[in-house]
DNA sequence: CTGAAAGCGCTTACAG
DNA sequence: CTGAAAGCGCTTACAG
C-alpha cells in the first residue's frame, strides 16, 4: 500500500500542512516536529509525489529538451554543455524525442500543452518561422538551439560561413574540383553550408556543379553515420576525373570517407565538420563548432527566460573555425 | 491566461466529463460533440495537463531510465535500443542522470519515492546487492541494464568471458605480455573483465603482473575518453621492456591508444571492447557487445513487469564475441 | 510554530 | 450518450 501525506501525519499526530512544510523546507517547523517527521516518512518509504506536488505548487523545476535525433554524437556533445549548467540549478532535465517525418509542429504543441516543463529547448528541429509563430500563442518560454529565428531566443552557428572556410582553404591551397558529401539537402543546416561551399567556388571563379554534391544512401540517423559518408566517398571515386578535394558535411560521415579511401588506396584531401571528440585522435580537418558552449547557452537562455519572461530577446550566432589536422594535407 | 477543462466545457455547451472523455477516447461520445469540442480545445490551445490527469487517473504510460553518464557513446547505443521497443509502444521515456560520486541509493530511492514513472530502467548503476534490495521495498517494477542481480530483471554481459577471449587470441598468437588498460578499477564491469585477462594468462602459465594494468590520468567520464587511452599508452610504450601487446578497456579508450602509438612511431597489437559503429571504420579489433538488444531486451523487461508484476524474474547474459580486425594484427 | 480548509485540473464509477 | 460529484495527493494563504 503506497503510503501518503495522510499516513505520515497521522503517524507523526500533526497535520498534513505540517508534513507538507517539512518537505518543502518552507517556514519553520519546529526542530522536533521536523525529525519525527522525517523518521516517519523514511521509515515508511514516503517522498511527496510528483504531480500531486507539481499540480498543487505550480512550480515544476522542469525544462524539457525536443530533439529529432537523440542518438548521434552531435547530440551527445551538446547535451554535455546542457548538463553543464544544469548541474548548478535545482532543475530536472527531460529529453523527448520529435519524430522528423511525421509533421513537427503537432507533435511540439501536444508537448507543450500538456504543460510538463517551465520551458522548452528545441534543439536542431529546423522548424519553419510560420510554425514556430505558432508557439508563441502558447506563451511559455521557447529556446532555440542550433536553430535561428528572430522572435524566440536562439544559438545557431553561422553555417554559410563554415562552408565557405573550408572550400575556401581548400581552393587556396590549388585544388580547382571540390565535391561536397552532403546529406538531406533540404535540412537547413546543410543547404546554407552549401551556400558557403557555393560563395567559396565563385571567389574562385570555378563553376557549381551539382554533380559535385552527393550523399551515401543509408539514411538511418538522416544520413549521419559513417556508412553513409563511406557510400558517398565510393561515388567520388568513381567520378572520372576523381575530384582534387572534399568537403565532408560530418566527422562523423568523415570517418566513414576514410575508410572508402583507404579501401581504395586513393587519398584526396578531406575537411569535415563538428570537430567531436574522436576527431582530434584520427586526424580530421575540421570546422569546430563550440557544441558545449552552444547546449550551455542555449540552455542558460531559456533558464533566463523562465525567471524573467520579458527580457529582450538573445539571438547568439557562433562562428565556425577552420582546423587543419592531416585530412586536408595529403 | 491557461485554459482549462472548464473553459472548454462551457464553450462547448457541455460538462467536463465529456470533454474529458473526448480526450481519453474512452467511451462513446457522439459524434457531433466530439468534433465540437476538439474544434474549441485546438482554438483555445487545450489539451489536458500532464500532471492532473497523472494525479487523477494513476495511468502514467511512462518509463524512466536512470543512468550515471548520458554523453558517451555506450549509452548512445543502448538508447537506440530502448527507442527501438519504445517506437511501437505509447510510452513516454525520461532519462535522468545519477551521480556516481554522491552514494547512488538516496538519489534513486528519491526518484521512485516521487512515482513519476511506471517503472524504472537502472542502467550501468552498478548498485551493490544490498542496495538494490532496499529498492525492493518500493515494489515498483525495476528492470537492470548492464548489470545483473538475482532478484531483478536483468539483462549483463559476461564481462569476465569479453577479458578472456581477447587475451586468449593475444597469448595465442604468441605474445607473452599483455598490458591492460584499465579505468576505474572499482568498476564491476572493468574488474570481471580483469578477472578474464587473469584466467587467460593463467592458462597460459604467464604469471599476471599488476603493473601492466594501467590507467590514464584524466577521469572526466569515468575515463572513458579518447585522451585517458592516449595517456594510458603512452604509460604503456614508456615501460622497458614495451609489452608484447595490449588489452583495452573500451573502443573510445582505443582511439586515443592507437593516436600514442602512431604518435610513437611504434604499434603494439591492441584488442578493444565495445564494437561502437566507428570501429569497423577504424579498423578495431574488438570484443563486440550487442548494445543494440540489450537495451531492447532490458526496456522489454520492464514493460512486461510492469504488466505482469508477477511474472518469472528474467536474467539475460549476453555472450561476447571477439571481432577481429586489423588493430590486433601489426 | 501549527491546523482547517480551499483549491490545483483532471478522471471515473454511478446514475440516468 | 451525458452529467453531478467524489476523489487523486498535494500546497498554501489565512487564522491563530
Amino acid at each position: 500500500m503506497p503510503t501518503n501525506i495522510y499516513d505520515i501525519a497521522k503517524k507523526a499526530g500533526v497535520s498534513i500542512a505540517t508534513v507538507s512544510r517539512v518537505f518543502n523546507c518552507a517556514n519553520s517547523v519546529k526542530e522536533s516536529t521536523r525529525e519525527k517527521v522525517l523518521t516517519i516518512a523514511d521509515e515508511m518509504g514516503y517522498h511527496p509525489q510528483a504531480y500531486a506536488q507539481r499540480l498543487a505548487s505550480k512550480k515544476k523545476n522542469s525544462i524539457m529538451m525536443l530533439v529529432p535525433v537523440m542518438s548521434n554524437y552531435f547530440f551527445t556533445e551538446i547535451l554535455k554543455g546542457t548538463q553543464g549548467i544544469l548541474s548548478n540549478e535545482n532543475i530536472e532535465l527531460n529529453i523527448v524525442n520529435i519524430n522528423q517525418d511525421q509533421g513537427m509542429l503537432p507533435q511540439v504543441e501536444q508537448i507543450i500543452k500538456r504543460r510538463w516543463a517551465d520551458g522548452y529547448l528545441l534543439a536542431s528541429l529546423h522548424m519553419k518561422e510560420k510554425e514556430l509563430e505558432k508557439l508563441k500563442r502558447y506563451k511559455v518560454p521557447i529556446s532555440l538551439l542550433d536553430d535561428y529565428s528572430p522572435n524566440f531566443d536562439s544559438v545557431s552557428f553561422n553555417n554559410t560561413e563554415g562552408g565557405y572556410l573550408a572550400v575556401n582553404y581548400l581552393l587556396k591551397k590549388g585544388y580547382k574540383t571540390v565535391a561536397f558529401i552532403a546529406g538531406r539537402t533540404d535540412s537547413i543546416p546543410i543547404v546554407h553550408r552549401i551556400d558557403g561551399y557555393k560563395k567559396a567556388l565563385s571567389e574562385f571563379e570555378v563553376d557549381s556543379n551539382e554533380n559535385l554534391i552527393v550523399t551515401g544512401g543509408s539514411m538511418e540517423r538522416d544520413g549521419f553515420t559513417e556508412k553513409n559518408g563511406y557510400e558517398a566517398m565510393q561515388k567520388i571515386l568513381n567520378m572520372s576525373p576523381v575530384p582534387d578535394a572534399v568537403f565532408c558535411s560530418s566527422d562523423v560521415k568523415a570517418v566513414g570517407a576514410l575508410k572508402a579511401m583507404s579501401d581504395r588506396k586513393k587519398q584526396i584531401p578531406m575537411i569535415s565538420y563538428d570537430n567531436l571528440s574522436i576527431s582530434e585522435y584520427i586526424g580530421l580537418s575540421t570546422i569546430h563548432q563550440p557544441m558545449y558552449d552552444m547546449g550551455y547557452n542555449a540552455t542558460r537562455n531559456l533558464i533566463t527566460r523562465i525567471h524573467q519572461p520579458k527580457s529582450d530577446i538573445c539571438n547568439d550566432i557562433h562562428s565556425p573555425e577552420l582546423i587543419i589536422r592531416t585530412s586536408s594535407e595529403v
